[in-house]
RNA sequence: GGGCGGUUAGCUCAGUCGGCUAGAGCGCUACGUUGACAUCGUAGAGGUCACUGGUUCGAGUCCAGUACCGCCCA
């Protein structure tokens, strides 16, 4: 069979190249799973349909894509099934912003027309994810794309719903929850990100009833809640305070009596040891003023700004509220000491506003069922996590998890599934859509609950309401439990938490029996990427310039599974370097091919060379790719795929490219056919298997290159993983020698000012090697430059040259006669310099064997060794000091 | 405050079961247009493996402590 030599540029265009394949694949249906195996399945994690492409997206795309394609090359039915999320209160927000601009608000359209527009916004941005995906060469099944919103994923946060309602678990009541000001809804727990905040410490000073004078200092960090206060806490044990337990104080400015109770949870080393108590504002307050009956008294709106409660303050915002409050207290006499003080705040996860506890009539998750089989799940290992450390990072961390608020102040999202009777006062739950009467009375005036279900609750859903569920379908019998969740490690508790307990729950078993977690992309200097830093990186940029595989490979090499990305566009310039390095490799195979016959099988596929009829470097190199072959295939295996492709990035380049390409130039250069043939079918053999080690990282410019050669097959993207095959350790041992010597000439050429162009007279005592070294003469020629006619090789020289530099390689000693340019005196001291460290070096090891500890304890291959270690080191000392004695 | 991770060449990181004279890429220096590739080649310089102590015949590797950095949780 003859390669189509259509001639490849000079340089690789990654452009031209990546835009040609990716609908090719697609529509030839190679994303689809195919065959009757076992699956693997990877449910992608829904990228928001809110905004455009980042890194982030680039970097999970690119670790499934590895692995995905590398599961369909093993012939596995591979399903990738991709998807996006509404993302309830990014979602809303976007579109929000967009009729700010217009000058109006959502209520001024109604909830069913801003869904309209919301869902409109939602249409277009879809098509944008699904678009830059495609770019990134994303292999994930199109046809089965979910949107959290479709109908089947929301019959299924129905279901699920309306299960844990009829089971108990879900419940509604009031709570202190986190509410955010400004998306007006409340969040849960992990919605909220604490910050440490430079800010001030005010203490406040509480006139004591019936006692003229005497006051109480309370310190607080927000002095606006003291309108809301509705007592004084002291430590029941503080001696300080004892005479104070049961007396009041007059609330300045509200001029409210309140009491002074004991409660163990002050802690009497912070400020004054006496705290102010506002159950309406405070989480610890809110318990405390439960403890000991004290009303609780709200003095702040839901947008933040203060209520008819807070008196004269009302409709300030919080923080204005602070500052005349803070005024008139001064004024008053009423604050003792201000002091600066860092104290944590939480912060909307979505829009940083600084979040207010607040308490509310909300919906709640109840997780000491649910999260307890979440923790089993994890520690009797039916779910593993690569990096291992997060198993207990989980574990910890569900240990504290409290009830899950679920319910949102929003219009965009799942619409809570409940209705309330207004005849008969009962409550419902459905997995229906729309309801028309209630179940209890069958009266038709009723209302659905105005709220939606948090984003997360039907993400929680994600890995079978993808497939189906609640329906029986085939999908849902096959594809589930999926093989692998790859995510983010910043939604571990977020997201994989609540697929693991809802999998148990509602499917009985663990969604997937792996999780695999990646680091969060960084800078060059390991800084957040952010807009107002100015130090992100657009991936749609970054490929337009170096090209996808670029971009996919740096991702994946950057470090290991689960530590911070650190990406710049160095690194993504190398790797296209690095694709070039590839893209030029089989530019000069396709030549070295050109006109030649290979070897085939009836199917098309490239046989390997012969035997019999190959040379050292074939033989080399044939051992080098099976031994690399094995290692990608396990470190893909344990998903180290930064290993994988550090492995075939330095196989490439070094082995293949700067050893063993060259090498065939010899070959080719020459006269022997067979020797030609056989570095011909070598070439393109291990080449070819290379191509397809590299296609789950490179996918694009591997099938372009692929389809230049001969093979079987329609596409590299459905080719077989490569097999690793024996090792040749022979010829590992025998051309590590070659390269040795070789590498060795050039240094001394190179030390010695040797002009490049220029070749050496050599002579060559090789000892047992003789034999090995006489069949690669033409190849130690070309690669060290060395005078063919000239070049000798014996067992022994019965003379050795004195004018001459002198190499000692293991056994083999080279002299190179570098007719006046050794500088005698000076080859002097660099042998001698060699002899003090082949003397070390004996002496070393010598000691160590001497030791009777080490010969006793230490493992007899150690000894072994040490013991060749010795003998090699001892002969190179000798053969130095010969030449040193005859250089005089 | 609690938990986890890290500290190896100027930078980014490997270093398996403890056997190391500690490696790679990038960067740097010198030289170089050999019929794949200057997005390249050849060669070179560059290290107190954070610190202290311990275990061991032997520690970058295991243990304890210290310092600093990062992340998560409160």
């Amino acid at each position: 069979m003859q390669t189509q030599s259509r001639d490849l540029a000079k340089t690789y265009d990654p452009t031209s190249v990546e835009s040609r394949w990716y609908d090719w694949w697609d529509s030839h249906g190679y994303f689809a799973p195919h065959g009757d195996g076992e699956p693997y399945t990877i449910i992608m994690p829904p990228p928001n349909v809110t905004g455009e492409l980042h890194t982030g997206h680039a970097l999970f795309a690119t670790v499934e894509d590895v692995l995905t394609r590398f599961k369909r090359m093993q012939g596995r039915p591979t399903l990738w099934l991709p998807g996006a999320d509404h993302a309830g209160i990014a979602g809303q927000w976007v579109v929000e912003k967009e009729l700010a601009l217009e000058g109006i608000t959502r209520h001024d359209l109604g909830r069913e027309k801003f869904l309209e527009r919301v869902w409109e916004w939602m249409d277009l941005y879809r098509g944008r994810i699904r678009e830059q995906l495609r770019i990134l060469g994303a292999s994930c099944d199109w046809s089965r794309f979910v949107f959290t919103m479709d109908p089947g994923p929301a019959r299924a946060v129905r279901t699920a719903f309306k299960k844990l309602y009829d089971k108990g678990l879900i419940y509604k009541g009031e709570r202190m929850i986190n509410w955010c000001p400004r998306c007006m809804t409340a969040l849960s727990d992990l919605e909220v990100n604490h910050e440490e905040l430079q800010g001030h410490i005010w203490t406040l000073r509480y006139p004591i009833e019936g006692e003229g004078g005497r006051y109480v200092d309370v310190a607080t960090t927000r002095p606006e809640t003291m309108l809301g206060d509705t007592g004084v806490a002291v430590h029941p044990e503080d001696e300080r305070y004892l005479d104070l337990l049961g007396r009041t104080v007059t609330l300045p400015i509200m001029q409210r009596s309140i009491p002074i109770v004991a409660d163990a949870a002050v802690d009497p080393a912070f400020g004054t040891g006496a705290v102010k108590i506002t159950p309406a504002h405070d989480p610890n307050d809110f318990e405390i003023g439960r403890r000991h009956g004290l009303p609780a008294i709200t003095v702040m709106n839901l947008d933040g700004t203060m209520n008819e409660n807070a008196g004269v303050y009302v409709s300030q915002d919080r923080y204005e509220a602070r500052k005349y409050v803070v005024a008139r207290l001064q004024e008053e006499g009423l604050l003792a000491r201000v002091e600066e003080h860092t104290h944590s705040v939480g912060r909307c996860d979505r829009c940083n506003t600084i979040v207010e506890p607040l308490i509310s009539e909300q919906w709640f998750l109840r997780m000491d069922e649910l999260k307890e089989l979440a923790a089993q799940a994890a520690r009797d290992g039916s779910v593993r996590f690569t990096p291992e450390r997060y198993k207990g990072v989980y574990l910890n961390w569900i240990a504290n998890e409290y009830d899950w608020c679920i319910s949102r102040q929003l219009w965009w999202g799942h619409r809570i599934p409940v209705w309330y009777c207004a005849e008969c006062g009962e409550v419902s739950a459905s997995d229906r859509e729309t309801v028309e009467a209630c179940p209890h009375c069958g009266s038709s005036r009723i209302e659905q609950d105005p709220d939606v279900l948090d984003t997360w609750f039907s993400s929680g859903l994600w890995p079978f309401s993808t497939l189906g569920w609640p329906d029986e379908t085939p999908d849902l019998a096959r594809y589930y439990p999926s093989s692998v969740m790859e995510t983010g490690d910043d939604i571990i508790f977020k997201w994989v938490h609540r697929m693991i307990f809802f999998g148990m729950e509602f499917m009985g078993e663990p969604p997937f029996p792996d999780v695999l977690l990646h680091g969060q992309v960084r800078d060059a200097q390991g800084q957040r990427m952010s807009k107002s830093k100015g130090n992100g990186i657009d991936p749609t940029e970054v490929t337009a310039q170096y090209g996808s595989d670029a971009l996919r490979f740096t991702l994946a090499t950057a470090g290991p599974m689960g530590s911070p990305v650190k990406l710049s566009t160095e690194k993504v310039e190398a790797n296209r370097n690095f694709a070039n390095k590839i893209w030029n490799a089989t530019r000069y195979v396709l030549r070295a091919l050109e006109g030649a016959d290979l070897a085939t099988a009836p199917d098309g596929s490239l046989l390997p060379p012969d035997p019999s009829a190959m040379s050292l470097p074939d033989r080399w190199i044939l051992s080098r790719l099976h031994a690399v072959t094995a290692e990608v295939t396990e470190q893909l295996e344990r998903f180290n795929l930064n290993e994988a492709g550090r492995r075939l990035y330095d196989f490439t380049w070094s082995e293949l490219c700067d050893w063993y390409i060259e090498s065939t130039k010899v070959a080719l250069g020459g006269t022997d056919e067979a020797a030609k043939s056989s570095a011909r079918q070598t070439l393109a053999y291990t080449l070819e298997r290379s191509l397809r080690l590299l296609h789950p990282f490179m996918p694009f410019l591997t099938e372009e290159l692929w389809q230049h050669l001969p093979h079987s097959g329609e596409a590299l993207i459905a080719a077989p993983w490569p097999p690793a095959e024996g090792r040749d350790v022979e010829a590992e041992e025998e051309y590590a020698l070659v390269i040795e010597l070789v590498r060795a000439v050039r240094n001394a050429r190179a030390e010695n000012n040797v002009p490049p162009a220029r070749p050496v007279t050599a002579l060559i005592a090789a000892g047992q090697w003789t034999d090995v070294l006489r069949g690669q003469r033409d190849l130690l020629a070309r690669l060290a430059r060395i005078d063919s006619g000239s070049l000798q090789i014996e067992p022994e020289l019965a003379e050795t040259p004195a004018q001459a530099v002198s190499l000692v390689i293991g056994q083999v000693q080279v002299y190179l006669p570098l007719a006046g340019l050794v500088d005698l005196g000076e080859e002097r001291r660099r042998l001698q310099g060699e002899l003090e460290n082949a003397r070390a070096e004996s002496d070393r090891t010598r000691a160590r064997l001497a030791n009777t500890q080490f010969t006793e304890r230490a493992p007899a291959q150690v000894v072994d060794r040490e013991r060749a270690k010795l003998a090699a080191a001892e002969q190179r000392a000798t053969l130095l000091e010969e030449r040193l004695r005859s250089l005089g």
